[in-house]
DNA sequence: CGCAATCTTGATTTCGATCAACGAGTGTGG
DNA sequence: CCACACTCGTTGATCGAAATCAAGATTGCG
C-alpha cells in the first residue's frame, strides 16, 4: 500500500466521512454503508464492532431503564464519529435520530484479523476510543455536580459551537431536538428544560426566536454560565483531519 | 516471540498486574514502577499515555470545577486497569488514593512507536478503552436517572462484588472510603449518603457493623432495588485472563 | 486523656419533578 | 374553508427529594 492523505482526500473511497478508517481496511466487502433515518427511528447497534459517522442531522446514543426512563448519553452531529458501546449484560443501548438525520455506517465486525494484524488501524481505533471517553467523563462530571441552569447554558453553547450559525447579529441556531430529547440529555424533564430556556432568554443569554431557534450574541458569556468549558470543536469520537501513513 | 499465557503467567515481569500488557512492549526501558499511596495522596496523571491496575486499596479518577465541587468519575479496585484521559482543554483530572493503596505504574509515552507498530498491543489497548467506556456509560446514567436510593444501592451491591469477602453470614465488605468520597462518587453530599444508609439498614438491605463495614445477606434484594444492574466482576478497564498470542 | 476528623441526625430551604391547564402549530378530512 | 385531533411547548400550583445549616455523637490518634 502506499502512503496519501486519506481525510477528506480524493482517493478515499467515503470523503465525507472525513475519518480515515475506511482507507485502512484491507478493501474486504463489508465497505461503508449510508444511511438515513426519519426522526424517533431506531437502530440497534446490534453485535461486533460497528463505526458511525453522522453526516447530517442529529443523532443520539440511548438508554434506558426498567420502568421507561430514557437517558441520553451521547449526541453526534455532523462530522462526529462514534461507536456505540457492545454492551450485553448492563444496559442497553440503541442509536435514535432526534431528527432526519444521515449516517455512514462502516460495520467491522468481520474484519477483526484486519484489526488484529493493522496495527495503523487498531492505533486508529483506540485514539478515537480515548476522544470518546473524554467527552463523556465532561458529561458524567454536568450530570453529577451541575444545576439545571448550568446544564443548560452549557448545552446551549455547546450546540452553538457545534451547528451555530455565525451571522452578523450573533451566532444563529437551529435547534433540531424536541425539548424531551434535550431533557432526556441534560437528565432533567422536559418543562425544567423549558422554564431555564425563559430563564434564559430573561437573562438576555440567549434570545429564542421559535421553540427551535435561537440567536446567541455572545456565547463566552453563555459558557461562563457553566463551570466547565464547552468543547470548541465537534465533540465524540472524532477524528483530526490529518496525514496518515499507511503500512 | 513465542506464544503464551500471559496474564497471571509465570512469564510475565509483574504477575500482579494480570493484564498481559507489559509482555507486549518490546522491552525498552520505562519498565513497571509499583507505587504506593497514602489517603488523600494525589498523582498528577501528566503528559502522555499512562496505564495504572491497582494491586490494593481503593483508587478514584477525580476532577474539580472551579468552585471546588469535586466529582468522582471512576473507582478502581483491586485488578482493574485504568488510563485516565489526556485531557487538556476542559477539565483536569487526577488520581487520589482513597486509602493506602498500591499501583503499578505503566507509562507507554516513550512507546509511541512500539503502539504503532504492534497491532497486538494496539488492539488491546482499544479493547481496553472500549471496556472502560463501557462502565463509564453506566455511571453516567446513574447520575442521570437514578434517586438517592437507587444510587445508594447500586453502589453497595457493586463493592460487595468487587471487594466483599463471603462469610457464613453474608457478603462482609470493608468500606475502605469516607462518606465524603461516596457522596462526590455518587453525585450527592455525605449527608444524604449517611441519611440513606441509615435506611438501607433499617430496610435490611444491609447491616451496618460500623461505619466502615457492612454486611449483605442477599446481594441481589439490594441490587433489585437499583434499575441497572451492577457489574458482577471488577469495573474499569480490566483485562480478562486469557491466552495472547504474541505476534 | 484530649483533640480532630468523621459520622449521624434534625430543622429548614431550595430546586426540580409531577400534575394540570392551556396555547400554538400542523395535518387531515369533510 | 373550517372543524377536529394531535403533538409540542409554556406556564402555574403543589409536592418531594436532596442540599444546606447546625448541633451532637462517635471514632481514631497522638
Amino acid at each position: 500500500m502506499a502512503s496519501g492523505k486519506l481525510a477528506g482526500g480524493a482517493g478515499g473511497p467515503f470523503r465525507s466521512c472525513a475519518n480515515g478508517i475506511c482507507g485502512l481496511l484491507d478493501g474486504g466487502p463489508p465497505l461503508p454503508r449510508l444511511r438515513s433515518m426519519e426522526r424517533g427511528e431506531r437502530l440497534d447497534t446490534g453485535t461486533g464492532l460497528k463505526l458511525w459517522t453522522v453526516l447530517g442531522g442529529i443523532v443520539a446514543l440511548c438508554t434506558s431503564l426498567a420502568d421507561g426512563r430514557r437517558q441520553i448519553v451521547g449526541l453526534s452531529t455532523p462530522g462526529n464519529l462514534f461507536c456505540p458501546p457492545d454492551e450485553t449484560e448492563r444496559l442497553d443501548f440503541w442509536i435514535e435520530a432526534l431528527a432526519p438525520s444521515q449516517l455512514c455506517e462502516l460495520d467491522l465486525s468481520s474484519h477483526a484479523r484486519t484489526i488484529a494484524g493493522n496495527a495503523t488501524l487498531a492505533s486508529e481505533l483506540f485514539r478515537a476510543a480515548q476522544g470518546q471517553a473524554r467527552s463523556i467523563y465532561a458529561h458524567l462530571v454536568t450530570l453529577g455536580r451541575l444545576d439545571g441552569m448550568e446544564r443548560v447554558c452549557l448545552f446551549l453553547a455547546d450546540m452553538a459551537w457545534r451547528i451555530g450559525e455565525r451571522t452578523p447579529e450573533g451566532c444563529r441556531v437551529r435547534l433540531p431536538m424536541a425539548r424531551e430529547d434535550i431533557a432526556d440529555y441534560l437528565g432533567l424533564n422536559a418543562e425544567t428544560v423549558s422554564r431555564i430556556f425563559s430563564r434564559v432568554k430573561k437573562a438576555r443569554l440567549a434570545d429564542f426566536r421559535s421553540p427551535t431557534e435561537y440567536v446567541v450574541q455572545d456565547i463566552a458569556a453563555l459558557q461562563s454560565r457553566a463551570p466547565i468549558p464547552a468543547p470548541h470543536r465537534p465533540a465524540g469520537l472524532e477524528f483530526e483531519e490529518r496525514e496518515v501513513a499507511l503500512s
